[in-house]
DNA sequence: TACCGTGCTGTAAGGATTTTCAGCGAAGCG
DNA sequence: CGCTTCGCTGAAAATCCTTACAGCACGGTA
């Protein structure tokens, strides 16, 4: 049996109010009740009851995070950087994965997160005004990371501006036929990213003086198959594009693929650019937009943490991204384009 | 102000320990009762306290997960599957996220799962006998998944048997200079897989009837990095391997790359397989052993599950691997390798 | 008719903390 | 020296459920 504050109390020979106080680092303790305290919770291996402590004190020391699709790089890598930030405060993380628009669903309606979390992140997910009201009646702090709300603390990248340095980058180099490969802007998740970097790479041509061609744009899937496809498409027009962003690192790789299988070559023919800073994009040679992944996790975990003692205002904390130019647009010593 | 129980008892006209029955869906409770109870809940939104049930019923509907980093590939995976069974049932997850050899040597000392979660799944941790005993001391359901250990319900694949697998392959193919690309065998955060698929490298070129040529294994990280290095002295060797068999797929991407930038041909010149099926390897055509990553993580969350009911024996489930042959072993249409 | 089981329901005892409030001795102050 | 203040401690209420047990009404059995 698993031994209780009681025991720890007898044993220090101090009421079970004062242990409590002193396992906690509460002031209004003397030293040396407290040293007799912790000697007496060392020796009998003593840990506090969360759930006690949680019904007693009305707060649950765990915060909530829910991402669209654990097992994708982006998520998982967020996930990584929340958890260190929280454990190390003693914060509980509570995960739940959408998974569909079936999941987001029901997490929105069933609320799991409701009276369990102090706080809850969201990651990804442009919300429809039922589900801020959803969320509004958890009257909780609430996170969101990669989209904005207004009313919610948010951390994120801009997109739009984000989506310009890419093209941008393209322009440099003397591309005016540039194409996008993009995510569906009415995917039933509702991802932000394919909007907004679709708005970015039109504003990007027009401020160019280049007029946008809308057989250029090809939106489907957020995969390697999507971003081939979506290339093969690209392919078949009369006048092809001489370079292609694609909105992320996965659907570039799709697009090179579906590029060197038509026998043209990477970037002499048409240059790619994705966006991530994918772990393999370097591998690949792809030149990408970066943004700090794991540094958005971090910033909102902080920004939670803080707001459970004194409330924060709702602020848009917008991260920079950096363009890092690798041998899909600009010829270089990449491996696999090497005859 | 949050309903509570007695809220709910009183509109509904019953005692609150009929209130937690019917809602909790226990039988003895008649059925126009229970319909009031449910149309009450739901009018004034009821949900229970999970922390005041936790604390009444001693069980915490939640299982704890430790994984060595979240972010990777395979560590997602396995979260989402878990997560996926875990929800579905009504419980919750806890994830740790090790990190680093400190990182475990908190957990396993600090323990902070202890009182606050009903099972632990262990991911591919090869436990020390000091943590074995202290997850002993947990008294709970453990489940391991990708490592095993006596006593505890284990689901996992034969890292030996897979890398036998491997090797045949490219002993098949006629190749009989074969190099080991590994993980560190002295690894502090004791991965299991290192250790086991190097003993079935060198169990397959015995049974084929070769010597083991100790300069043709390479141990050093599993990253595309620690491949790349390692392959790079593998081709400085005076007799170099004409196949190689990579511990991991991001393995077998450096060792890919190290090769062509030393203007060697994959397949033609050497030959490369790796291991798991990462979602990146159909993509750079890479042969490899597919392990059934996302079932490990059903399997083990549902077992987990059963045991919190009837208590299982400590089984070892080994599911199959499966050769999946791609283009960096049989000269075939691969992409990047042609000129 | 007396008795017994059955099917539901309510009462009340936990469960293990946190936290408020009262209290006590000692020190400080005038 | 008497009174206030301060620092520390303890008693007990509060947190919100679950569950053992007792009880009641009713139909069935002997």
């Amino acid at each position: 049996m698993a031994a209780s504050i009681e025991d720890v109390a007898k044993l220090a020979g101090v009421s079970i109010a004062t242990v409590s106080r002193s396992l906690r680092g509460l002031p209004d303790v003397a030293a040396t009740t407290r040293d007799k305290v912790l000697a007496a919770a060392r020796e009998l291996d003593y840990v506090a009851s969360p759930f006690a402590a949680r019904l007693a004190s009305g707060r649950s020391s765990t915060v909530g995070i829910v991402v669209p699709f654990v097992h994708r790089w982006f998520f998982a890598e967020v996930l990584g950087a929340v958890e260190a930030v929280l454990s190390q405060a003693g914060y509980d993380l509570l995960l739940h994965n959408l998974g569909s628009s079936e999941g987001r669903e029901r997490f929105f309606t069933v609320l799991p997160v409701r009276k369990r979390v102090d706080a809850v992140i969201i990651v990804s997910l442009a919300l429809t005004e039922d589900e801020v009201e959803a969320l509004n009646t958890l009257e909780l702090p609430i996170g969101m990371l990669g989209a904005a709300h207004p009313g919610f603390f948010s951390v994120r990248i801009d997109d739009v501006t984000a989506a310009k340095q890419a093209v941008n980058h393209l322009l440099s180099l003397g591309h005016t036929r540039i194409a996008l490969i993009g995510g569906d802007t009415d995917d039933p998740m509702r991802f932000t990213p394919p909007h907004h970097r679709l708005t970015g790479y039109e504003q990007a041509l027009q401020a160019a003086g280049l007029t946008v061609d809308h057989s250029l744009e090809r939106l489907g899937y957020f995969t390697v198959e999507g971003g081939e496809a979506a290339m093969l498409g690209l392919l078949g027009l009369p006048e092809p594009p001489t370079a292609v962003f694609a909105e992320s690192d996965e659907m570039a790789y799709g697009a090179m693929r579906a590029i060197r299988r038509a026998g043209l070559r990477v970037p002499e023919d048409i240059g790619v650019i994705g966006f991530d800073d994918h772990s393999t994009a370097a591998l690949l040679d792809l030149t990408t937009i970066r943004q700090p992944v794991a540094e958005q996790g971090v910033r909102v975990a902080a920004a939670l943490l803080a707001s459970l003692h004194d409330p924060i205002e709702p602020t848009d904390l917008v991260l920079d991204t950096e363009l890092i130019v690798r041998g899909s647009t600009v010829k270089a010593a990449s491996v696999y384009a090497e005859s």
